[in-house]
DNA sequence: TATTGTTATACTCTATAACTATA
DNA sequence: TATAGTTATAGAGTATAACAATA
């Protein structure tokens, strides 16, 4: 085996297909590196049982002590409702703790247990190495001007 | 008083979180700003029953005429089994012509209809003011830019 | 044997509406 | 009335396994 990845039936090695007006459009190549991404994610996370998503939301708590579940669903752009079973999964794995907050009893206090310290910690190296892998092809100077462009479209969602 | 606007619960404006590990993430950036630009892009074909895979799929088909769905497929990193919906969308809308190829009987060749034509123009239409409106805070030579860091991404895909 | 398209299935992400309990 | 969280549900996107027809 030389090594190289078994890219049959996938590539453009051998198969000569024109995108068309997809070509120049932002939004359709941001849509593949991004799914390009996610997929190299979850093979760097692999075995932690954890996804994308958890780890975001891992992360906030982590940055957050004591924040809210709300909060931390509009700082990723999760819809309430959705976030209700991310956070049960979190907290069911012991990995958040869930404390009902004292100065708003509706609301719930969230905090990043010793277990989620270390799945966040081991989650960060893992994802470092991860990003290094899909970046690779981009010099120090390239990374930050893509950081900085995608903040500005961000910035418009 | 400050007579300033109470604006807890939403828009970023009050609400501090921090991003923690997130911030400098590419893929996370990838993330949003591909979410970003995907909400945006449902809202510019509102009307057409489009989405933005179903135009991609148009998009191929019209620059490679008699092409069958797994190239499509392949060209756009979408798995054969998740093709045949897509285009059975895209035929029963009579967007796209589909014929038992006459050299290989097992595949079809699929072509732009009149209608998957005309509908591909308007897409390309609206789709050029949604570019233009989400890249709005990008200069011509920053558009550029991210387009070839983007694609040097997805090279590794 | 390998490939094209297909069915069946399952999981995730996303979106909306309606509900509760608090404020 | 408004907000935090919940439940239920539905639409999409994506993944795998197994099959038929054809190469």
């Amino acid at each position: 085996m030389t090594g190289e990845q078994d890219r049959s039936g996938e590539r453009d090695g051998a198969e000569p297909i024109a995108l068309g007006m997809l070509e120049n459009l932002v939004g359709y190549h941001l849509r593949r590196a991004s799914g390009a991404f996610g997929a190299d994610f979850a093979r760097a996370v692999e075995g932690t049982g954890m996804r994308q998503v958890l780890v975001g939301i891992l992360s906030i708590i982590a940055a957050n002590p004591g924040v809210n579940q709300g909060a931390v669903g509009r700082a990723l752009g999760i819809k309430r409702a959705n976030m209700v079973a991310l956070i049960n999964e979190l907290v069911d794995r012991d990995l958040v703790d869930r404390q009902v907050s004292p100065t708003d009893r509706r609301s719930f206090e969230l905090n990043v247990t010793k277990a989620g310290q270390d799945m966040l910690d081991d989650c960060n190296r893992r994802v470092e190495q991860h990003e290094a892998r899909m970046l690779a092809a981009l010099s120090k100077t390239d990374r930050e001007r893509l950081l900085d462009l995608l903040q500005k479209i961000e910035a418009l969602g």
